[in-house]
DNA sequence: GAGTGGTCTAGACCACTGC
DNA sequence: CAGTGGTCTAGACCACTCG
């Protein structure tokens, strides 16, 4: 592949100055992207070592190593150095740890345990259908569940997912599968979240919920709305939890890279 | 600078393994922060081309390249093609877009307007102190002010500074200076926020900060609890903002780079 | 046109993993 | 030991900015 492949010098006569100039690892980091998003390297599995994958595309190996480095710092790839370049999971612990931002208030590291309650199919209303890009009327899923840290509950989810893809979802598949929400989605869905915006309201607690959390009704609790992306942006969850915080907070950290990144995103896909 | 500065093949014969092992680009990057800390380079100036500090340092330009990437994705540096690097300063509106997190439930891109309240010395009690890793007694500075968008009252922020370096702040400042309140710290006292952690819950509302949001006293607010930090992860202000989410929200990003950056950047400091 | 950052290459060598 | 990712180099050329 030699850098006319695309745009780089594509039109120079009178078409326009340099509209979207994509380099060469740019372009590289789309064929990667398209193998992972195929299906055809597998959450968990090595991916072809830098070399081969530079003589495969015909490109030095520090071009393949650049549209890796991208990859990777979105959480995309994993690099282990000696092993190889594997395909991120979330069944690897380390990712549920970027999803859910609960910490507890007095330090420790306590493990959460999701206990599903209800399962059920329904019509997408106008809310649902606009987050996930939906008909109004397309079938969906709804599931409710709670969340508890050392057996005390912490959280009340509801979470939407689009039929087409979760219509087989039942709530015994929920209790049965030993792992994290979005492994099961990962594993029996092949649906791999990979990036989500929250949107976080202080609400009064409803009846129902209070009584699953076991505070008052009408006390502040965390309204966290999240909607979940799976490959080439597109919305595969919408759910909104509603955290108690009396023992626990939500984490959040800032200043570290983020815009430029999505900026970047934007041309590749 | 060839590759035996510090710790890369020093230790051969018995000593251990390879215990912090230090690559050459992360050397030139503990150098750069050297000169970002000590006010060399100040914000908004461009700091020396590639090319020149590949010289001034003895190492190829990719190396001095690659320690810039770095820093570029921590928002310490900004690169502009054609024109140089930069030293990031909170005086970028872009900057502020990063530490103020709320965002209009109904679109629109609404300015923020800060009003000072009060300023006033106080010395360290224990959680401030613990916070901002001072003594009990130390002198401490306390700010309260409204952040309102569009005139409606929004966010009562009370923000807590080691007087060792504010200390000539009053409220007079607050209220001339044009310009985020990161900004009159950059230039004012010399100090650079350059990262921060967030701890959100939710609270009912108290008697005043309800007569300041305009909302009723026990209504849920959004408890926005933050550490800041300066250069070699110093704390240099803790901050307790209350949010009324009535009509804005908490937003955030979750699945890029991030604890990779984080991770790394403990052997550099 | 000169100067800057951005891309790409080819090749050497180092550090880590596992057989 | 072979194979992988990680570092470093030197040099060429491209894209952008500005005087």
């Amino acid at each position: 592949m030699q850098n006319s492949t695309v745009p780089p010098k594509g039109s120079s006569s009178a078409e326009s100055p340099s509209p979207t100039f994509s380099p060469l690892y740019r372009q590289i980091k789309s064929l990667l992207l398209q193998r992972l998003e195929s299906g055809e390297w597998q959450p968990g599995a090595a991916i072809p070592s830098e070399s081969e994958l530079a003589t495969r595309f015909g490109v030095s190996q520090g071009t393949v190593r650049k549209a890796i480095d991208e990859l990777a710092a979105e959480n995309l790839l994993l690099r282990r150095q000696g092993k190889g370049t594997f395909v991120a999971s979330h069944d690897d612990p380390r990712a549920s740890f970027r999803f859910l931002r609960l910490v507890p208030l007095a330090g420790g590291n306590e493990q959460a345990q999701s206990i599903p309650l209800e399962c059920w199919r329904a019509k997408a209303g106008p809310e649902v259908a606009r987050m996930l890009e939906l008909n109004i009327g397309d079938p969906i899923n709804i599931v409710r569940r709670l969340l508890q840290f050392s057996g005390k509950p912490v959280v009340v989810d509801e979470i939407y997912l689009p039929g087409s893809t979760f219509g087989t979802l039942t709530l015994e598949m929920l209790r049965d599968f030993q792992g994290s929400l979005y492994s099961l989605f990962e594993n029996r869905f092949g649906t791999r979240m990979i990036r989500a915006e929250e949107r976080l309201r202080a609400v009064p607690a409803d009846r129902s919920t209070a009584e699953l959390l076991g505070v008052a009704e009408g006390s502040p609790l965390l309204s966290v709305e999240r909607v979940s992306f799976s490959y080439g942006d597109k919305p595969v969850e919408w759910r909104r939890g509603l955290y108690s915080t009396n023992d626990h907070c939500y984490f959040n950290e800032i200043g570290w890279c983020r815009e430029k990144i999505v900026k970047l995103n934007r041309f590749v896909l």
